[in-house]
DNA sequence: CTTATTTGACCAAT
DNA sequence: ATTGGTCAAATAAG
């Protein structure tokens, strides 16, 4: 039996526990009150819930398996299955290995894989309520080869989990002289020219909610501009021992979007080979 | 005990 | 055959 199907086993199990301790409540009134009727109701529902979710991502996973390709129905439906993907770039700030994936969700690994090309192995997340809400949310993570303090993270479908994060039980411990800097750091958001209005739109609600959460910054590949002959300085100072500054910076790393990227890796081309992990 | 991570196997796409 | 993504058994952590 796969895990899938034990948990909407133990699932209907718990809500026959529950419809029989209602049961009890019934029969014996003087021992129960309307309260704990209630409770007891809503969390049978609950269940409920929870087994229609969990089987309907299990039915998925198997339609997908077993069916996927020999169907040829199957054109439309993966073009439904699109999924909507969100590319975020994230530097820390606190030089040390603190986790840059602390965004407010819970997110739990699954998998870890090599991606042929970079040095830095890509991980992957699901949320932590998959089974028991059903939540699709996906995640990527995957240090920046060229700055280790910067994680470059793709954000896959989102959030149907609406549980409001414990934010302030696990935040981050910034110290005032990190927090300074980090407030001096600037953020680019030069990537937006590239996007369409709609994911425009969504993207800055984004990175300013995961700004505030982060406290840190993201810095997109910046034209040639004002600031690119300041932060050009501040990367050629870049040195082992220096690196933990606190000043960090992103670039936007895409295939089809390098001309700036090749200058920039020229520059950094003495410091980037450097291992100081 | 339960829950999370690690890691090689597996699979689909190319 | 290679690669990126996921699964799940083994293992670690709490």
């Amino acid at each position: 039996m796969l895990m899938e199907e034990k948990l909407v086993v133990k699932e209907l199990e718990k809500g026959k526990e529950l419809a029989n301790q209602l049961m009890n409540n019934f029969k014996n009134p003087s021992s129960s009150s309307k309260d704990s009727n209630e409770v007891l109701i809503s969390e049978i529902l609950r269940c409920f819930e929870n087994t229609i979710a969990r089987m309907m991502s299990l039915e998925k996973k198997t339609l997908k398996r077993s069916h996927e390709r020999s169907n040829q129905s199957n054109k439309k439906s993966r073009m439904l299955e699109k999924k909507k993907t969100e590319n975020v770039k994230i530097c820390v700030g606190t030089g040390q290995e603190g986790t840059p994936l602390d965004d407010g969700h819970c997110w739990r690994k699954y998998g870890q894989k090599d991606i042929h090309g970079s040095k830095n192995p890509r991980g992957y997340y699901r949320c932590t309520h998959r089974f028991t809400r059903g939540c699709l949310a996906v995640k990527q993570v995957q240090k920046s080869d060229i700055n280790p303090m910067c994680y470059e993270v793709k954000y896959v479908e989102s959030h149907t989990c609406d549980i409001t994060p414990s934010t302030t039980k696990h935040s981050l411990p910034v110290s005032q002289e990190e927090e300074r800097k980090l407030h001096d750091a600037k953020q680019c958001e030069d990537t937006m020219k590239h996007m369409k209005p709609e994911e425009l739109r969504l993207s800055i609600e984004d990175l300013d909610y995961k700004k505030d959460i982060f406290r840190t910054f993201s810095f997109s590949n910046p034209e040639m501009d004002d600031d690119f002959v300041e932060w050009k300085d501040l990367m050629e100072n870049l040195s082992p021992t220096t690196s933990e500054s606190g000043i960090t910076n992103e670039f936007h790393i895409s295939p089809t979007d390098d001309s700036c990227f090749s200058s920039l890796e020229n520059i950094l081309g003495s410091t980037q080979d450097l291992s100081w992990m």
